[in-house]
DNA sequence: TACAAAATTGTTAGCGATAACGATTACTGT
DNA sequence: ACAGTAATCGTTATCGCTAACAATTTTGTA
């Protein structure tokens, strides 16, 4: 039953005796072992032109012997060249950002460029700092959620001379090149059909808006449509960390705890839909006759749910897709690329939960 | 209403004014400006001693006003270090390498290392490109799921002279230190409390196991308890690709078809197991009466659930923070470091679904 | 066979920072 | 005021690799 395993260890040990014998193999090593300069090493490992066939050969079958790794700090320094594009997001927990990633690695993966993830944790100061950091490293690309900064981070990227995309958001002045959903819009759209359907007592549970601007403006672009039919929110909750299903369900049985009336309740993310969902399944109340129920990101957690909750989809993988075409262009062509600003359609699934 | 995106933007465009004023700034810049040498304006900003108050005081704010960003690769090569720790996961997608990653970014927060990481999709092929790669940057550390590697890969990381640890698994033989619970023990255990239930038609629903060595393990410590009771698994399915909600619903919806007298169905994950609660939501069937069911990894998404679902905590956050301080002692001790391997103990959480 | 063009290889000079050590200046106490 | 030590600051030599160009060999062709 556990062959597999005992096999893996026969391998392992094999290889192990090689391991002492070799000590840290330089280009220089390789090349001397090989019978030619450095220089022809290095061309043959890298793959460029200019090597003959067989030399190439001899080359690499050393390399590849003596377990041979480039040391790319000295090749980068060398040849003022990184192969690395910077993504910068709040936060991996959160279920959107790993789509993105997954777009930006998709359309990169034509490219010897490598995605290097940072982690902002919605802080613009925690920002700055890690994009420094990133920056220090002189990427060929760098791709970052939000369109909000502070003075130095913008300072910082308009001065590094690699291609900026901006994400996620399209609400506001990008600092150059830029790919994403207007939030102000899609929380217009999600008031227009929510109130099409007649709901009139909305609610509404959300992040800590400072932190969140993204989820901000899906507040404002949502209350803005409310205001003009002479509309306000019922009741307004919000919470700071990470949404969660737990967070969404406590929230939502408090809410509808204030006010049982409630008909209809907006959320900021997917994730906290569903945990309202979830409270209603509990207690017993039907979705939505009992109360109606609006999410957003089109998260991957929607689907399986006994109930398709409403949702709008805010393009994640695209919108990850888009900016590395952006970066990739930018490599290739030779001068300054003219700023591109793309504004993705989100779409709005009805579900059954309004 | 919207006054925040309006202040954002004048700050914004003030900024830009000084943009093309400036060009690339390098250390002998900075020197120059603060009439200095290049050695002790390095000393200043790396915060090095042997500098004065006053001159480190100058040469920060030179560094400051002109946006000068240091070049770690120049920086990194000179002083043969680098402050990156290479992790290396199979995925971000499956819900469990985030808390695993906030652990080590968690303990690392201590010490000027930062994570960087890599994904190796669940192929050992591809785990090598990437290690290759990420060891090319010469990082500080290196830590990787599983303990399962090609050949290439283990030379390579055994020549690497940096520490690894491999970490989520402690069944088979770690290159040097390793963190982790064993799989293995962790099927028997499930299998033992599924038993004791008094179950016995029972049901396995996980990955294609060529890819996923854990959940393999899992699934032959689970087997194991059930052939030493002789008894074996009524029904099996393997899926490949990404465990979601979905797949969990529709899977178990087969599987019940297939055998509607099935007790028990044991999951790879929990996102699976909680698709197969979803299924018995929709087709009204009650938890653990119908069926029972239990998971695995105690992700946070089984939080807010209506009923609680038996899984097993895999201790992720531990196993970071754990991992991220082997790095740290091997980096602060000069000599090698005995190799630690640390096997945590997984805790199963019954809840209400067995 | 000879000679230019093409293919292949080698040489020289950095890339931008820092370690190591040397030089200078600033204090300290008597 | 002056030796002696401590606090600052500067000079030199890499770090490992790759552009750019020079040198060499091979190939093609008249």
């Amino acid at each position: 039953m556990l062959s597999f395993l005992s096999a893996a260890l026969a391998v392992r040990r094999e290889v192990q005796d090689h391991a002492h014998m070799t000590k840290k193999m330089l280009l220089k090593d390789v090349a001397q072992l090989a019978g030619v300069s450095e220089m022809t090493a290095s061309r043959a490992l890298r793959g460029a032109p200019d090597v003959s066939k067989s030399t190439r050969a001899k080359i690499e079958e050393i390399a590849r012997a003596h377990g041979y790794v480039p040391n790319r700090i000295a090749g980068s320094l060398s040849s003022q060249s990184v192969n690395l594009v910077a993504v910068v997001v709040p936060s991996l927990n959160s279920f959107v950002f790993p789509e993105v990633l997954s777009g930006i690695s998709s359309v990169l993966k034509q490219s010897p460029l490598k995605p290097v993830v940072g982690i902002s944790g919605y802080e613009l100061d925690e920002e700055e700092e890690v994009i420094r950091e990133m920056l220090s490293w002189r990427p060929s690309g760098v791709i970052v959620a939000g369109l909000e900064h502070n003075d130095a981070t913008r300072k910082m990227l308009q001065q590094s001379d690699c291609p900026v995309v901006e994400v996620m958001d399209v609400d506001g002045t990008p600092l150059r090149h830029c790919v994403g959903i207007s939030h102000l819009q899609a929380g217009r759209d999600m008031a227009a059909q929510i109130l099409s359907h007649g709901y009139r007592r909305i609610g509404f549970i959300g992040t800590k808006m400072p932190q969140d601007f993204r989820a901000r403006k899906r507040f404002d672009g949502f209350t803005e449509v409310l205001t003009a039919q002479s509309l306000s929110l019922v009741d307004v909750e919000h919470y700071s960390g990470d949404s969660s299903i737990a967070t969404g369900r406590q929230l939502t049985a408090q809410m509808l705890d204030r006010h049982p009336d409630l008909e209809c309740i907006y959320y900021s993310s997917d994730v906290m839909s569903v945990g309202g969902y979830m409270h209603c399944l509990a207690a017993g109340l039907s979705v939505p006759q009992d109360v109606a129920l609006a999410g957003f990101n089109n998260l991957q957690i929607l689907e399986g749910l006994p109930l398709e909750l409403a949702t709008t989809d805010a393009c994640r993988r695209e919108v990850g897709e888009r900016a590395a075409e952006i970066i990739l262009k930018a490599r290739e062509s030779t001068g300054d690329v003219a700023p591109i600003c793309e504004t993705l359609s989100p779409r709005i699934s009805l579900g059954q939960s309004l």
